[in-house]
DNA sequence: TAATTTGAAGTGGTAGTACCAGTTCAAAAG
DNA sequence: CTTTTGAACTGGTACTACCACTTCAAATTA
């Protein structure tokens, strides 16, 4: 009697939910950049070596997860492989309501922002620092031409965002995304106030190049120690404004109680 | 000029997409019941007055949602319409799929715990000191007494999660427990993997007692380096058991090439 | 007869082609 | 210079042919 071949697996994972899993590691890897536009179909199937069907079937999957977002005539863009974590619940009310926090946030992104560029100078292709390079050229050309304060905070976070994904850990881009959202969407008016004083601007502009030089020079240790004096800088920064904000309400509480 | 038709809907919802729910209705008739075997492609594709192509987009959609289940040769059934809302199904997918992401995880949490730590021994009041040494206890006491390998998940967690509200940052309190969250939901096997082996787990309770110790003594740095070690021992560990399984599986493919 | 083997016919899975339907953008027409 | 047009993209749908797996009854063998 002839022993039955072992049966390999009871789900040979189709070939069309593995591709999924490819492509999904293609963004993980960040060859598909979120918020980017995807290949064409067809020329996603040629350059995956399958056929349009089966690689429509598997952005079907993708499309029902919410990674990508598909428009006739248009194409896909990739949406990101986590689109909605725990936002707007437990964390955004308690910003809301104590902007304390703030700092408490400020002392997590430290820890996060000085590994990010740690790795990013580790583990960075030269795709990614061309990307760097752009985001960064992009901010300092607007420092000294614009004084808008929300386009410069939209393009610090920018360069921050692409050396976060240098680092090519997805688990810390999307923490770190998570706490900047919460950032730009509760606090962003205190934060527009370092923008607004030259001194503050200075030495963020300083700090934004040592990040720069030490990442694009591969200098892991340097990189990790200019991110987090910078981020630690703002907070000190925000304390500062916050006690003199402070100050100026109580003078007025003066000058109201005088009156 | 002729005036163009007004275009109806920018999502004209496609095809495929309808026909899911057309079918989902078909379930909810009692047309389809659920449990028994759907009619095959061809007989829907045709009954439904619509291509294969595109009907098996239809229950790619459906299948991915958890609505049918299929089998190579055999058929589709119906498996009931209940979403089945596991929380996080967006993160707790990518580390299912994508489990290599689990030491992208392990390295963020190297940094939180380690900081976690660092804060507790350094603003942890006697309350919290208390809590702490009560969950330290528990998971002395059930590891002496049961082999329950959940169950001594579930107290190593909550020793970690004592700890790192002693650091009074909402922040990183919050951000640890969605990383553990995660981890508990989706790899849960394989973290239990460690309290198997009874080396691994003298090496957890010792970096267990380490950390404790440090923080009781209000040692901050003593207390970072030991839960940073401690994480990143875990994560050597998971990656020796993945070598060794990959080991196994390599032995297994001989086997069969040799009948 | 009873066990085994075989193979046709069913199933889902994949590939390829052709065509339809929106979108874009630059060249041509006004 | 503005408007119109249309080629060249994009995704959406259809159809066909074939492959891989499963089933099960008929044919073969012991």
């Amino acid at each position: 009697m002839v022993v039955p071949v072992q049966k390999d697996r009871k789900h040979t994972t189709s070939l069309s939910s593995s591709l999924a899993r490819r492509i999904e590691q293609l963004i993980l890897d960040g060859t598909l950049k979120s918020g980017k536009p995807m290949p064409s179909e067809r020329q996603l199937s040629e350059r995956l070596g399958v056929s349009r069907n089966i690689l429509r079937e598997a952005l079907k999957e993708l499309r029902g997860r919410g990674v990508i977002d598909t428009q006739h005539g248009r194409g896909s863009i990739v949406k990101g492989l986590v689109p909605n974590l725990e936002q707007g619940s437990a964390l955004t009310h308690l910003f809301r309501e104590h902007p304390r926090t703030l700092y408490d946030l400020l002392e997590v992104r430290e820890l996060l922002e000085g590994r990010a560029a740690y790795l990013a100078a580790d583990r960075g292709t030269e795709e990614d620092f061309h990307r760097i390079t752009h985001a960064f050229e992009a901010m300092e050309q607007a420092g000294q031409e614009s004084t808008d304060p929300l386009k410069a905070a939209k393009l610090d976070h920018a360069f921050h965002q692409t050396i976060s994904e240098a680092s090519h850990n997805p688990v810390l881009v999307h923490t770190l995304q998570s706490l900047m959202e919460l950032m730009l969407n509760s606090v962003l008016a205190s934060v527009n106030n370092l923008y607004h004083r030259e001194a503050s601007k200075k030495k963020i502009d300083r700090h934004h190049r040592q990040i720069y030089n030490a990442v694009m020079s591969r200098q892991a240790d340097w990189a990790q120690k200019a991110a987090t004096a910078h981020i630690r800088n703002v907070r000190e920064r925000l304390l500062e404004i916050e006690q003199e904000e402070q100050r100026l309400d109580r003078s007025s509480d003066w000058e109201r109680l005088l009156q």
